[in-house]
DNA sequence: CGCTTTTGACCAGCGC
DNA sequence: GCGCTGGTCAAAAGCG
């Protein structure tokens, strides 16, 4: 009996201290992960941190910027008043000013006073908005897609590809849009919906200094056709958008009689399909052009027809009728088209006084000198034989081609990087204000949604995507610091460098 | 073989 | 109504 006692016993020892060490093996095991928990809350909460930095930096740029913009506004208005001779062009300027940087329509109250009280709320507003879209965007992927919202700012209802069109694209097969045979849209939807008719048929000219037969802006395009415009022997070859099949963007291509070294691309129609980074950057360009175009077209002075021009500065403050007429402007068939016309032939030293009247964006995008420029050939090209002191957005300095990763995009087109860089350009010279809100959230919707893609297995194009898109915003965004740092809008080649550099490293 | 380019024909808008 | 012009179509050719 006491056998059984002794045995019993240390049994009920042995079974305790297995019991023990299960148990501690798996409060061990609890513990550890919860220190890896912790660790990963840890590392979370540090890249909450730099995000929050991050923001906090964006916005007080953004905010000093804003001031800038307002005060230069202030002096324009300030010179206005004592300049009476274009006092009717200059009182709406602003306006159009507005609605190039704010989307906003230039419809508004033209009284000066009543002009920057109403900048001040509205990016008041803009700022608010920004908050909200951000603290949405933290949690909502979509607002990753920002970009392409934009592009298809003037079409809401179409936002995604896969999404079948059930109007009359839809089932369209072979047959073309009726978006695509642009002069003839007055007859269709576009009598529903005037606003987006106006949006599907703004063109957005851009005059490039280019060697290559097309400038490459990231998208693909498919030559449908050729002919030869009355008033200029190069021939001008159309386009159209192969990305997604039943796309209503088309391009019209031409060289520049007088310059055979300048390529006037016409951009019409808006992207209803997701585009690779690079085109995304032309297509944004060309529609916030076309919407500012579009805004603003209702102040254009009658004898300016619908051709607004860009970067010579007609529509912002520095405005010399004179100008207008050096326009290359692509003859247009249709002369109810409002086009608005990119020049990235003239030098940005072109026009100093012009560069400080310049505002917001253009000034900032102006500023960027061309020796900058990551256009390796483009660049260097001597400003406008014309003389005509347009203004050229001038380059960023970072290879686009390096962190490019659409490669089947741009192999397809064969073309430098040099043009896909000036794609940024134009992006960067138009959208730069007029979509901050956007880049910022673009930014950190991207580093948020990056960042946590990284701990996933899905979506890894799309990841780099966004990272590339971080970048792009990234440099739209700091492309902004020299003017706020120095007020002179001397950029800094070196924060881009600095940039770009790492950039293309990862 | 599939996609792109070329090129002549066709169509629609506009001015006279 | 006619001619001019720009834009598009579509068959043929070219290309990889």
């Amino acid at each position: 009996m006491p056998n059984s006692n002794s045995r019993t016993a240390p049994e009920k020892k042995v079974d305790e201290s297995v019991g023990y060490q299960e148990i501690y093996s798996q409060e061990l095991r609890e513990e550890s992960e919860l220190e890896n928990a912790k660790a990963e809350m840890g590392e979370v909460r540090e890249e909450n941190a730099r995000l929050k930095l991050t923001l906090q930096h964006m916005e007080k740029d953004y905010q000093s910027l804003q001031c800038r913009f307002f005060d230069i506004l202030r002096q324009e208005a300030s010179k206005k008043a004592t300049n009476v001779d274009v006092g009717v062009h200059r009182i709406e300027e602003p306006n159009q000013l507005l609605s190039l940087c704010l989307g906003r329509s230039p419809r508004e109250p033209k009284n000066e006073e009543t002009n920057t009280t109403n900048f001040t709320k509205l990016v008041q507003v803009d700022h608010e908005d920004l908050n909200a879209n951000l603290t949405l965007g933290l949690g909502n992927s979509k607002l990753m897609e920002l970009p392409m919202e934009l592009v298809r700012s003037q079409k809401p209802e179409e936002t995604s590809l896969e999404e079948p069109k059930d109007h009359s694209e839809a089932g369209a097969g072979e047959s073309l849009p009726p978006s695509s045979k642009t002069p003839k849209t007055t007859r269709n939807e576009d009598d529903d919906v005037p606003q987006q008719a106006n949006a599907k048929r703004a063109r957005v000219s851009v005059r490039v200094r280019c060697d290559t037969p097309t400038m490459n802006d990231g998208c693909q395009w498919r030559k449908y056709g050729q002919k030869i415009a009355k008033g200029n022997p190069c021939p001008r070859a159309y386009y159209r958008c192969t990305v997604a099949p039943a796309c209503p963007v088309r391009k019209q291509v031409q060289r520049c009689y007088e310059d055979m070294s300048i390529l006037i691309t016409t951009y019409e129609g808006t992207h209803n399909h997701p585009l690779p980074f690079t085109a995304s950057s032309m297509a944004s360009t060309t529609a916030a052009a076309a919407s500012m175009l579009l805004s603003g077209s209702s102040t254009s002075q009658p004898g300016f027809g619908s051709t607004a021009t860009l970067l010579n500065g007609s529509d912002f403050g520095v405005f010399d009728s004179s100008r207008t007429n050096q326009l290359y402007l692509p003859k247009s068939s249709n002369p109810l088209l409002p086009t608005i016309t990119l020049d990235l032939t003239a030098s940005p030293s072109s026009s100093p006084i012009h560069l400080n009247r310049l505002s917001s964006s253009f000034a900032s995008a102006c500023t960027f000198p061309s020796s900058l420029s990551f256009c390796s050939s483009e660049s260097n090209i001597s400003p406008n034989s014309r003389g005509n002191g347009y203004l050229k957005y001038g380059s960023l300095p970072f290879d686009k081609g390096s962190f490019n990763l659409d490669q089947p995009y741009a192999e397809k087109n064969h073309q430098s990087s040099s043009q896909v860089s000036l794609t940024e350009s134009l992006t960067k010279a138009i959208t730069s204000d007029p979509n901050f809100k956007s880049v910022i959230a673009v930014a950190l919707s991207s580093m948020v949604g990056g960042g946590a893609a990284t701990h996933r297995n899905q979506g890894e194009g799309e990841r780099l995507g966004h990272h590339l898109k971080w970048c792009e915003a990234a440099h739209q965004f700091t492309s902004h610091n020299p003017l706020i740092q120095n007020g002179k809008g001397c950029s800094t080649p070196s924060i881009f460098n600095r940039l770009s550099s790492s950039d293309s490293q990862k």
